[in-house]
DNA sequence: CATGAATGAGGTTTCATTCAT
DNA sequence: AATGAATGAAACCTCATTCAT
């Protein structure tokens, strides 16, 4: 997989930050709150790069305001402290995620189908992006952020693995899937893809990994082996 | 799976600082390097429980230093500094892993005997463990030190990765494994291990998760559906 | 010579920290640049008593915090570390210094009245002085702080050692000075002036130094005893 | 001036340290009382280098003891603490060069000769070389070392004064000096040396100094010009 | 609202001194 | 007498948080 250009993880509505308004133009729509909700998503979005490189605890306030364009002071009319910050970030990054998967394609075609076009997504999406980075994250934070693992539990594990186990019935009621036992247990399903996630941010430079043809074998793996395509 | 009493990570041999001389013996081996192995073992038991508990940066080294029973320059004559410390203590612990993934059982019976004689002893070693903790450690503090993520992929990762390989290939030569693709990405064997692990230190609160069953099911999946047993 | 009150090292106009608004005046000149730079000058002031008395590694920061009136961290929004400190504060010092050394009084009467007059100059603002205890710091540090002590050579040693040169060479040419090898060694006229202010730090206590007497009797010996004045 | 190569501040007789007793040889005078004030002249010897190379307080007693060749609490065997063992040090230091001093050449010749054959001790002695690292380290802690000061003052400077007083009223009795208000300020007679001492420390590296050269103008100066030699 | 200078608690690290061996 | 591991006070420096402008 070639390195994707970085993407933002905010949704492009909150990312105006840069735009000025041309002279002339009387600052149309960019009322008080417009311009506060701007700000609010620079912090965020600086605020997310720094946590990833850095991790919470080395994470200093000072280098968020000036990626974010802000003075230290302004980040304290958004948020109480640190820790609230980080844990509102998460929520905030990770409440479109939850959209998408909520929205899923309309069940068309196999099983295989879906599951692939899902992986595909999950491929461009996720995989080694920032948005990767920030499973990373949450892994890593976890334990000491007990909420944001709550959080992340209720948002998008336990909604990923009821979603996964839905397709996998589904699978193996249309004869697809043999082994039913798998029913029990989506985390197989995702765990590959999962892997992947941390593999790119560990052990990408010692070993790439063609996270795509893995995830495609293991497929074949549940599925059986596709035929002639 | 029920939560096992922690396990030291430190090999027992150097575990003796707790054992006071019974009456009547006269300090016996404990000679003055004896007893720089012992605080320096325990140091390093102490920085661990102190390093997965709350992350790199957010562990004292006084907290480390009375967990460990000396003062805090005591640490410094043992480390020259808290990376390094860090580091130094990550491969120290790693090693006796290494040592017991080379020395694998002799390769009687079958293949899946094998792996599920290996499995077991995951469970058994790691998954919901000290040891397993640490994986977590690693994956959370890998990007900021690169030296600790080489270390971990080159003395655990690629070589568990031969060795998975070697058994794929071998299960596949014997006919007990159809999918030949699976050779080329041992991960998918481990992946849910890890995920195993993972799921352990952040949501078994909120859904336990029956590791050995689960790993169990995975097996089906890639030997087939075991005979009644 | 009798004690004189000590005299700060600082122009004038950055001390104004002390001086409170005079009741009916408005917070006059007080925007937040003078603030900051009274601080520094506060910081500046305050290093200097301390590094004077104890030297540079035994002066502590928080000593000088204390002193300025200023929290410790303040002293890092000036400078980088206790180092760069110390070499700034050097220069600062300095620079009046040499100020004054170049705008030398216009050469009017004889050489032996304008080196009189240099003399007098230097005993009221060096010898036993803030200033002359500055000279003894740089002896004190310089080989420890090489930065230091290039400066102090550039800026003040050549310059000063250049200036009595010419004056000497106009003494020689006007057949003031006998001894033409003294050009060479522009040193021995300046040699009991440093030796004075030496004296003063270390052995006034012991046996007090006429300096003004000594520095008199010293030019006697280069321009030929005064007649009768 | 070239160069010397370094030379021990320490009477010949205390550095025996490195003679190790030769095989077969009964350690014949070296009993324990020998063998202790081997280690404290290698103490002493050890402590001047790093007190000169680095000041007092920048000065580790771990450094010491390893150039010592001894163990760090052997050093307290020695000397009650770092304070008190700079003291005793720069004491022991001195006292041979005091003795010197006391015990000056048989006045034979002219005063002038008897000053130039001095003037060429001290150049050859102290000028350059660790006796005058020593002269600057006590211009350096004096101050903090009022014991160090007032022994220095009694023992080397009064006694040197005193004898530059009587050379020069010597010189001033024989005609050989004409300056007769020299006699009230010896310290111009040495000013220039000690300008030179300090002069090597800081600044031989931008300009070198022909210190014997300068001397020897400065006694020009003040014998008046040498006739044809 | 926004700023950023100022704060000071708290962290890492050093090193003089002690003391059991 | 000599050692050097261990100590812990104290130093430097960082950085989350506050608040006057």
């Amino acid at each position: 997989m070639t390195k994707k250009p970085v993407k933002s993880v905010m949704p492009s509505a909150v990312r105006t930050k840069a735009r000025a308004p041309a002279a002339g133009e009387a600052a149309p729509a960019s009322n008080r709150a417009t311009r506060a909700a701007e700000r609010r998503a620079a912090i965020v979005e600086a605020a997310m790069e720094e946590f990833i490189a850095r991790g919470f605890a080395a994470t200093r306030l000072d280098d968020i305001a000036k990626r974010a364009g802000v003075a230290k002071g302004t980040i304290y009319l958004h948020f109480k402290d640190k820790e609230s910050m980080f844990e509102e970030l998460v929520r905030t990054v990770i409440v479109p995620v939850v959209a998408r998967l909520t929205a899923l394609p309309p069940p068309t075609g196999s099983v295989r189908d879906l599951v692939e076009a899902f992986a595909g997504d999950f491929l461009k999406e996720v995989i080694g992006t920032r948005r990767g980075d920030l499973v990373r994250l949450i892994v890593a934070e976890g334990p000491r952020f007990p909420s944001v693992a709550d959080f992340y539990y209720r948002e998008v594990v336990s909604r990923g693995i009821a979603a996964m186990r839905a397709l996998i019935e589904l699978g193996i009621a249309r004869g697809e899937i043999r082994e039913k036992n798998l029913a029990r247990y989506p985390q197989i399903l995702v765990a590959p893809a999962m892997i992947a996630v941390i593999w790119q941010s560990l052990f990408a430079r010692h070993a790439p990994l063609d996270a795509q043809d893995m995830l495609r074998v293991h497929l074949d793996l549940i599925f059986g082996e596709r035929r002639a395509t």
